[in-house]
DNA sequence: GCTTGACCTGGAGCGCACTCCAGGTTGGAG
DNA sequence: CTCCAACCTGGAGTGCGCTCCAGGTCAAGC
């Protein structure tokens, strides 16, 4: 298995190297590995779960609760109900913001086609 | 013309009563009337002009360019076209937003299916 | 006339998610 | 061997957008 720098990590998830260094200080990313003179070591698991991170921040999961997800995945594999719960009631709430940030998008629209129809 | 008490302005607007306090102190909302004793009177043209900051709200924008836009406004009619200009900008933001939020609900759903198909 | 609740002010405090900093170590290029 | 860039730590600081508080005023109902 394959590791890389943070430097890397921080490309490759778009989140930045401060930011990876507060999210291990946190306990959203743990088990990171590292070198013999301290410095971390990112494998793909690692990356993979940058990269749904990402896709929760992304989509406003606040970081207790992507921090309780990953709890839950290092219970074992008994969470894998309340995993899925978690992210289905995630997902609820991202398709409620779709329609409002739609809605009110709709409405911006509007107000610039007044705009447009004044000159 | 009529006019409403903050608790009305609040509760048409969606905005609390100290934040529509905030607004006014910072200058996003300016002129608002008041009674002898003190008490904010708000208007209809007033509460338009909240439905519009829920909007620019609801869709990301910060509070200092909405002051701007109020600013603008108050400016005089020369500025519609630079208002104009702001929601344009603003709207194509709103528009990666959306693409982006999309994507991520795609994945989000993947993420989902996974656990579906685990049991 | 008294109480209650909506309102007022200025200013402090908060929650979130980083972001930055000082001061130090390390590993590879030249 | 030297230098530089990338990395490390603990902890302080930042920006945003509110939110809360103390202490006071005022109007309406009982």
């Amino acid at each position: 298995m394959s590791g890389y720098p943070p430097s890397e990590a921080a490309r490759r998830s778009g989140f930045s190297l401060d930011t990876l260094r507060y999210y291990e200080k946190i306990g959203l990313l743990s088990g990171i590995g590292r070198t013999s003179a301290g410095r971390r070591v990112f494998t793909d698991e690692d990356l993979s779960w940058l990269v749904l991170f990402r896709c929760l921040r992304d989509t406003g999961m606040p970081i207790a609760e992507m921090r309780r997800y990953a709890e839950l995945s290092r219970a074992g594999d008994h969470t894998t109900g309340e995993r899925r719960e978690l992210l289905v009631r995630h997902a609820e709430r991202v398709e409620e913001q779709t329609r409002l940030l739609q809605r009110q998008y709709d409405h911006l629209r509007e107000k610039i086609n007044f705009y447009d129809r004044l000159g």
